[in-house]
DNA sequence: GCATAGCTGTAAAACGTTTTTCAGTCAATT
DNA sequence: AATTGACTGAAAAACGTTTTACAGCTATGC
């Protein structure tokens, strides 16, 4: 396998030239440009990535820290990142905390000391101190800034550039949706409450139908942990405090949530849309699989994926100067199916996998 | 942030020592050792990954190349993966095909020189001409071996290590099941019979039936993509060859298929498990959401994840030494629910998340 | 008691790049 | 014609480790 000397002695140049037509550091006249280009070519050298991340201080690689691997979230993420990466030359590290607070310290530690370029990080711990994400935001290394961007949560406020979407934009959708419906009697089940993940959905659900008048007062609202069980057990609770005619509305704040819920209602012998509309969050496949197929809020899981890769790149790479943190908020959106509307096509078209 | 030479200085020995004392290269005598490890806790030092993996020419890292990374198949896998690297302190790095060979073949390349310890493949070209894989498993870098494992697949004959459920032995307790429940007209929806995964199930299910007596004729056999999309067609084509009444059992090879075949299924009015018993493939979660939940074949994931994680690390060590090929056949297990046993539990405790 | 072998420690070379420093050439300005 | 400055090239230092080669010391065997 090729050095760069092979390649320096094959032009006739010194190494240094060799390097520099690499990496466009300095000048080089065209002649000689031509011959280091084609006595790279005629090698088939390629860089020894590590000798090059030594002098650099800096891998060609971003890390990706999640909650929970197995979540139906993260594939499209990963794949929206992936676009990026494949472009820009960087490799993708994988590190998943398994929603446990140390882990997610142990697993950033390691990413630093390996000098990834940057950290996409999913934390579900807003409820941490403060202190922790202002240390997040001035993460270092050996003087060397290391660059943070937070996923789905909005952590600008500290200093962290971050891609989200409107979960508040969303609830409120959910809502507007149920009572364009005819709904009126409503409840929600609601992610951990300690997260705004959750608390916004449930904001923004609070705050349309408030514009409608209506109020949702804390026996609506059971809260689970994302988890299917979890939204079988919610809507259990809902319909018991509710009485049997109490309620012709559910919004769930995932649609792991919703699909349990969905179980729990047909248990009980109500038909949906017809009892009850039910509509979830995040459109991951579970919506087009599950029948009734299930109305649900969009989130351009792909897209965060792409802005938080691209964005990373940009700050590791020193092109986006000192700038402060990016707010990337976007747009939730509503998705009409079944469970909302007994006319809608069952649309696996979008989910052909 | 220290270094080497300031852990030496501390500790008042040379920084031969230290690294002798961090790597157990050679033998250092108690007190020494003692005094290197103090300044190393006191310093909080720890070794560049650079550096050492520059010298060591090995990164601490071992790479996955998935085919798909939206398949729900994954996430299982790298959480088993997960499991064995942590404790081993190695990082994961991702690469996606897209199932494109032209991706996988510059997904390898691009492994292989960053100079990770090893690489996990699942290819699902086993199309593929036979030097192809035997180059895989010579793959080398600088002179230094770069073992592989593969994934689904066995490969064992091409001199790769293997991890892999076993798919006939899956298939013939699908049909098992079917027939001990009574089934006659029995039908199944294959994956890409270019590849060996859907192959597989297919001969297993042919070679029960034949045990009792039954064929399969190609009509019965209808290939699909693995998609969902494909699963619906699919049973669309198998119900009207086989006329309205013909068939009253259908094994699908993967539950994406199933859960298409089930919303085909039930568009024609026909009655689950009630006219048609349905059988589906790898136990994802998808089997304990859809509703009624699906009878298949477990196949276990996460342990093919560490399976095939501490098998690369070991191959990686070098403490496998020169031995063969690995065949790690995993066993395939039936999981019984509501499209075969109305009066099965939708048993979601598998699948708390 | 002297050569030999085995330990244990250190200085220095090596890994393969990038970056800094210096030197030489040529053109433009004084 | 002499001075400056810009440009282009190469030699050498640097990155932070691991590894090799060597040196000193003690114990062993003849």
């Amino acid at each position: 396998m090729p050095g760069i000397k092979d390649v320096a002695q094959r032009a006739q140049v010194s190494i240094a030239t060799v390097s520099n037509v690499i990496n466009n550091t300095r000048p080089v006249s065209a002649p000689l440009r031509q011959r280091v280009k084609d006595a790279i070519d005629e090698l088939g050298y390629v860089a020894d990535p590590m000798a090059s991340q030594l002098k650099k201080r800096r891998a060609r690689t971003i890390g990706l820290v999640t909650t929970r691997i197995t979540s139906v979230f993260y594939p499209y993420v990963i794949d929206g990142i992936n676009q990026v990466l494949d472009q820009s030359g960087y490799d993708l590290v994988l590190h998943d905390t398994r929603d446990d607070a140390e882990r997610e310290i142990h697993c950033i530690r390691r990413l630093t000391q390996s000098r990834v370029s940057g950290i996409i990080l999913d934390t579900s711990h807003d409820k941490r101190d403060e202190g922790y994400f202002l240390n997040l935001a001035a993460l270092s290394h050996r003087g060397y800034p290391m660059p943070v961007v937070s996923l789905e949560l909005d952590l600008t406020r500290y200093g962290l550039d971050s891609v989200f979407a409107d979960g508040t934009e969303g609830g409120d959708l959910a809502a507007q949706h149920l009572l364009e419906r005819g709904c009126q009697k409503l409840a929600h089940i609601a992610g951990p409450l300690h997260g705004s993940l959750a608390q916004d959905r449930l904001l923004g659900f609070r705050r349309a139908l408030l514009r409608a008048g209506l109020t949702l007062p804390d026996s609506r609202v059971a809260a689970g942990d994302f988890s299917q069980a979890s939204g079988y057990r919610a809507a259990c609770r809902l319909l018991e405090t509710a009485g049997s005619d109490g309620l012709d509305g559910i919004f769930a704040a995932n649609d792991q949530m919703a699909a349990g819920a969905c179980h729990a209602l047909r248990e009980k012998g109500l038909a949906i849309p017809g009892d009850i509309r039910l509509v979830g969050y995040d459109n991951t496949f579970i919506a087009s699989i599950v029948r009734p197929s299930l109305t649900t809020i969009d989130v351009p899981k792909t897209e965060m994926g792409r802005l938080a890769a691209s964005c990373l790149i940009e700050r590791a790479e020193g092109r986006t100067g000192l700038a402060g943190p990016r707010a990337m908020r976007l747009p939730a959106k509503l998705v009409v199916r079944e469970t909302t509307d007994p006319d809608a096509e069952p649309d696996w078209a979008l989910f052909d996998w």
